[in-house]
This record gives structure tokens, C-alpha cells and sequence, in this order.
DNA sequence: TATAATCCCTCTAGTGACTAGAGCTTCAAG
DNA sequence: CTTGAAGCTCTAGTCACTAGAGGGATTATA
């Protein structure tokens, strides 16, 4: 039997957070000492390990529950496939907003250079952006 | 003169979030009609234009409460320039993600395949991972 | 057995950046 | 003057936690 700040230990998670899971019914609730205090044993610990490791994926905490609830086949694969497009959005998106940073930053010299700072007028200026955002 | 409904258009923003601007200072108290409606006037309208854009950029509402208040020069480079490490540091963080994922995604066939699905096994199986997340 | 250190408990509230809704008032056009 | 759209305030909800207050339990050592 662990206790809770061992299993947070063990899987990287804050102790208030496994409380939080325990909360929001992502992870059963645990057995109590005679004083009240959690205990938990090695299926409680594997599974606080897959929720953080698919929250380290990126998976939202209600994927996640579906993923656990699954019994059979058939969500698991569309839901990662979704997590997996929502994720390559995501680049792209990032990509775009990178582009017009650098080129926005890239509008001055820096504070040593000679000319006056550019970036704030370039930020208030969208028609100098390439692409939608 | 401009209702809250004309700016939150123009600037493609929604009325409450027009209105929350005000709330949190980022946009002065606009003047009022005699019914307690509120005016804007073209500074106004430019000044949420730059939020927006901002915002669009992924600054947070604080960075642009700083480059807002910016008299001379000073802040605004560094600012911009944290941002975009901070930006190229998520499209780090997304590519490493991403690799996994597709990983994972790619270990079975998918609905259709022979074999039953693997992604459940995969998602919980951080040691075959190659980056760290 | 006493005490101290470390852990654990519940509960509330705060984060960022909005968004939704209830219930009401004002404005502008016809 | 009536009507319908748009405005008003206020509260609460979103997501995934995190911080803190004020107390109780457990464990190791003396
Ligand atoms: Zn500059
Ligand atoms: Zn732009
Ligand atoms: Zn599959
Ligand atoms: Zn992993």
C-alpha cells in the first residue's frame, strides 16, 4: 500500500492533483486508515501513471476518461487519431504565428542598433502579416 | 462614435470580452450616453485593434498591458523577443509530441486492421517513448 | 512513552482569458 | 409610440490544476 504523496512521487504528480483526479472521479476513491488518511495499492498506481502519461501526450483530462472506460476496442484508436490532428493544428498554427514574430522582431536592430524600436508599430499592424491569424 | 457592438466588429472581438477589457483596465472607461451606454471614440478603437492582434500573436494580457504602457522604447524588443522564444519553445515541445503520437497512432492498422487495437497498450507505455515529455 | 518532524486532511479561492445566461433597460427606425 | 435589436449588470462556468489556512495522523527517535 502507498500513500498519497508516494504515488504522486512515483508518477510526477503533484499530491492536490491526485486529489483532484480522486474529485472529478478519474481515479476511484481510495481506501482510508482508521485515521482517515488515503492508501492506495499497485492498480490505482498504474493507472494515476497512464493519466499522466496521457496527459503528458496532450490529451484533455475527458479523453482520458474515455480512454479509461473503455472496455472493448473501438474509441481508442479515433480519439488518439483526433488528439493526433488537433496536435499537428496546433504546429501549424504555431508555425504561422512564429513567421510573423520573427519578422516583426526582426523589423529593428535591438536596443543597440541605431535606429529607433520598430516592434510596436509592426505589432499594431496587420496588414503586414502574411498569413490569417 | 462607436457602440460596443460597431468595435467588438471591427476588430472581430466579442462584446463581453469588450466589456471585460474595460473590467480588468487593459481599455480605459469608455464614456457613457445619457442611458449609461457606452461610446467609443477611433483611439479606443485603435487601441483594442492592437490588443486584438496582439492577442492573435499569443501574447498574454499582461505582456500587452506592458507594451501598452510603454513610453519611450526600453521593453517592447524584449518583450517580442520572450515571446518568440516562447513560441519556438512550444513548437519544440509540440514536434516532440507529435512524433510520439503519430507512433503511437501508427502501431496499429486502425478500425479496419487484423489485429486488435494497440493504442491503448502504446499510451500507457512511456518507456517506449523516445523524448522526454 | 513523549515529542518532534513530516506527512496528511478538508475547504476555499485563485489562475487566464474569456463565455453564457438571466433579467432588465435603452436606442433607433418606422 | 411602438417595436425589436442592442445594450446594461451580475453571477457563474470553462480547464486543469495550484496555493493557502487551519487542523489531524503517522512515524521515528530519545
Ligand atoms: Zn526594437
Ligand atoms: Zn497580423
Ligand atoms: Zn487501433
Ligand atoms: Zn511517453
Amino acid at each position: 500500500m502507498f500513500t498519497i504523496g508516494q504515488i504522486a512521487a512515483r508518477t510526477g504528480t503533484k499530491v492536490p492533483t491526485v486529489r483532484y483526479y480522486e474529485g472529478i472521479g478519474l481515479l476511484p476513491e481510495a481506501e482510508r486508515t482508521a485515521g482517515g488518511q488515503r492508501r492506495y495499492d499497485r492498480a490505482a498506481l498504474d493507472r494515476l501513471g497512464f493519466i499522466r502519461h496521457a496527459r503528458a501526450l496532450g490529451f484533455g483530462l475527458e479523453d482520458i476518461r474515455a480512454l479509461l472506460d473503455i472496455e472493448g476496442h473501438g474509441d481508442a484508436h479515433a480519439i488518439a487519431e483526433r488528439q493526433l490532428r488537433d496536435v499537428r493544428d496546433r504546429m501549424a498554427r504555431l508555425a504561422r504565428l512564429e513567421s510573423e514574430l520573427a519578422r516583426i522582431v526582426g523589423s529593428c536592430a535591438g536596443g543597440g542598433g541605431t535606429g529607433p524600436c520598430r516592434v510596436l508599430e509592426a505589432l499594431g499592424d496587420h496588414d503586414a502579416c502574411a498569413a490569417d491569424h
